[in-house]
DNA sequence: AAGTGGTCTAGACCACAGT
DNA sequence: CTGTGGTCTAGACCACTTA
């Protein structure tokens, strides 16, 4: 079967051999179809999926290299909070607990690219899986970019998702760490201060102008699985 | 242009519009194809790359879909911890200090799928960057799959760099969680118990059978950073 | 049975990066 | 300039799913 599955199979093959080693060139797509027996576009899908999983690199007038640098990509489904908990089976509420125009704290410029001090929204939000805290979050909102967003807006519903049927999200960016748990965010996650949470840091772009930076929470227990 | 990026556009484009709604049908790749004046791959390709991201959903026969749920996936890096310590410029340095045949845990033998207590590999290892650790793991090894492991092959070198290049990796699973440091894990990272860690749990396999079960701990400030 | 997406083909032109 | 991958085309057939 000259399928491109089958030419990724056997590229994999050749590379898992040995044939092809880790840094080498491997031979170009003309020179694979002929051998192969199928068109140089399916030899391309194949490759390119390759390269897209880091398996191997390519670069124009060089060639296909084997990577040498056998990383693994893997992806992660950042799901809306709603979708997360319906999903386990238990009941979801949400509640927004503060709403407030405060100047932004340098991390928080940073990341929406303001003047340090200039004004931001902040919003905190709770979100419940059969009445249990299943995440706490801190959403700053970039106003320059939100004419008219309103306080009930955000009562109703989650910032993000908001965000995503009220603004034309185009790049988003996680990032994803431990740390102890302070303050309000251990008080509504219902942990001692200090218990491990992980957190997500989530910037959302609208056409390379920062939109939002959240920090969410979760409690002891969450975990982030990837697909493969 | 009748670039598949371009149709991507103008679709994305529709999409946010609320031309086309969440949940709805949007035109089949035909139509679309005469609309846009291109080739049907071409729409394809773009419908193909919004698929993927999760933008729209396809089924056959039945159409394409602007998808209900707006989760955004995001792929991570999961990089050798050489090169990843090696890129912020730092010095690296390796030391297995544990190797050993066990009886499998329970949580261990579901992960590999062997029975609990059947013998398996427990490997410790630490990563060094410049002198401080900078990860520390612990690698189950699924004995059936590697004849001829050696213990000086991991002395030489971390179990999944070895296991990179003389095992043909077909699949793996990340999961990445917050945990307190305990025992061990703690006095390599220099910290003191219970601080929060973060955990990535790594099986690799190998045609459908399990050969590594890794779980990898970093210290305080570690961050992984999705790409996008 | 029919309509949709999934894929393959053979050829062509283009963009890019080494020489 | 040359050789590589990147993409587009027009057409074709196939696979799957619903009716």
């Amino acid at each position: 079967m000259n399928t491109w599955q089958s030419v990724r199979a056997e590229v994999l093959a050749r590379i898992r051999s040995g044939e092809w080693a880790p840094g080498g060139l491997i031979p170009t797509e003309h020179e694979l179809a002929r051998e192969l027996g199928c068109a140089r576009a399916t030899v391309n899908r194949a490759l390119r999926d390759l390269a897209d999983s880091g398996i191997v690199e390519r670069r124009r007038k060089v060639g296909t290299r084997v990577a040498t640098t056998p990383s693994r990509r893997t992806t992660l489904e950042m799901s809306v909070i709603r979708h997360e908990i319906q999903a386990m089976g238990a009941h979801y509420r949400y509640e927004m607990t503060r709403f407030e125009t405060l100047p932004a704290p340098s991390h928080v410029a940073d990341a929406l690219q303001v003047r340090q001090g200039d004004p931001v929204l902040s919003v905190k939000t709770q979100h419940f899986a059969d009445n249990r805290t299943h995440c706490c979050e801190v959403v700053w909102l970039n106003p320059a970019v939100l004419p008219d967003i309103d306080r009930r807006d955000l009562e109703r519903e989650p910032p993000h998702e908001w965000l995503g049927r009220n603004v034309a999200l185009t790049q988003g960016q996680f990032t994803i760490l431990a740390e102890g748990a302070t303050g309000d965010c251990a008080r509504s996650l219902d942990v001692r201060p200090g218990t491990p949470v992980l957190a997500i840091e989530r910037i959302s772009w609208s056409d390379l102008v920062p939109v939002s930076f959240a920090r969410q929470f979760y409690g002891p227990g969450h975990r982030l699985v990837s697909e493969d």
